[in-house]
DNA sequence: AAATGTTTTAATCAATTGTTTAAATGTCTT
DNA sequence: AAGACATTTAAACAATTGATTAAAACATTT
């Protein structure tokens, strides 16, 4: 692995469990075990290299969905269960990634929703147009958007609270890898229980 | 209002908008309109007067929880509506709150939680024990961390991305107050019908 | 092997940041 | 009003931090 590359998946570490304003360019450096100044000579700067990390996590923290939602061949229904499978897979691999997204898009969010043609995407996705289908078909359904908060919040919620759920439930890691697994089959039964 | 006050309102403020790391001491005396030294000699450091925001922060986002779950007077239905209501109103004044409080729990969350005593509460509240006689009769309510994990990740989940869904639905402020306060009233009723 | 360009290193810099100091101002007691 | 105490201020300090520099090490080309 180059030096380059050594940085890069140090900074995503040590950018995801700190956030930006925690991290220290000499925390990167040393994560990555290399000198100080080549973070700068292949960077440039902190910030810089924070904007690569940031978009590389946002595109793969959407790439399931983009993948999933956009997929012609299965139904709504399908849909919501391969999404909330694969995402719940997707956060156990990468614990650190929703907190570190929610605290960083305080800021600067809506540039990074424009790169990302995050609008257009969902309004042309077939996820969108099975959904206006079923609304003109009759079907009792909310919003788009609270359907989307919906799924998502079930999906990764119990990521960002984490720590109180592991403390309120007495579970260790194992215990909480269970909970948030179960959640694969619960969460589709839940939501189509929902709008009955 | 004394330089005291002034101080923890304002480091309140900017702690809340920016996590610990982001925020500069000069940020707060600046927004208190106070002297630097002042915080100094108030508060001793910019760490123990984080520590005193933090705690106030989470203990009066506990608040409005504990008081509705120990309501020995109302039902669990009553409890979710009251519950859900409160909180989302109590959020739309504080909007800075959740992910603050999430972000910030990543580092020493367990010795805040003991502090608050945050597990007996649960298991000793009047909320538990309607839950745990519900079980009994037979209905198939999911484990009660499930339960939480739920209503809280409906409740709160939107504020915390609410940049991205403001982006995509095209909210504007009013736009999004008037999202999530239609929540008060779909929220309860979804939970109801996935535990038909 | 000499020359050229690239990568890595140790040392240093300038700016920022949390904190302290010592003097000045204000307030209350006697 | 004088003295005692608390509050506020401007200035400075020491440590940290992001970034740069100039030289060294390495690799590639001629």
């Amino acid at each position: 692995m180059t030096a380059e590359e050594k940085i890069k998946e140090a900074a995503r570490t040590v950018f995801h469990k700190k956030g930006f304003a925690a991290t220290r360019t000499r925390d990167i450096a040393e994560e990555a075990g290399i000198n100080l100044a080549l973070l700068n000579y292949y960077f440039r700067s902190k910030k810089k290299l924070f904007d690569i990390i940031m978009f590389e996590s946002f595109q793969s923290f959407f790439y399931t969905m983009k993948e999933v939602f956009n997929d012609d061949n299965i139904s709504l229904e399908v849909k919501i269960e391969t999404f909330v499978a694969r995402y719940i897979d997707f956060i156990v691999e990468q614990p650190d990634l929703p907190i570190f997204l929610m605290n960083e898009l305080r800021n600067n969010a809506e540039e990074l929703f424009r790169r990302m043609d995050l609008r257009n995407f969902f309004q042309a996705s077939s996820f969108f147009k099975q959904y206006q289908e079923r609304i003109k078909a009759g079907h009792p359904l909310p919003s788009l958007l609270h359907f989307l908060a919906n799924v998502m919040g079930l999906t990764v919620f119990p990521f960002i609270t984490k720590p109180m759920l592991q403390y309120v439930g007495d579970l260790d890691e194992p215990d909480f890898r269970e909970f948030v697994l179960e959640r694969k089959k619960l969460i589709p039964t839940w939501i189509k229980k929902m709008y009955l």
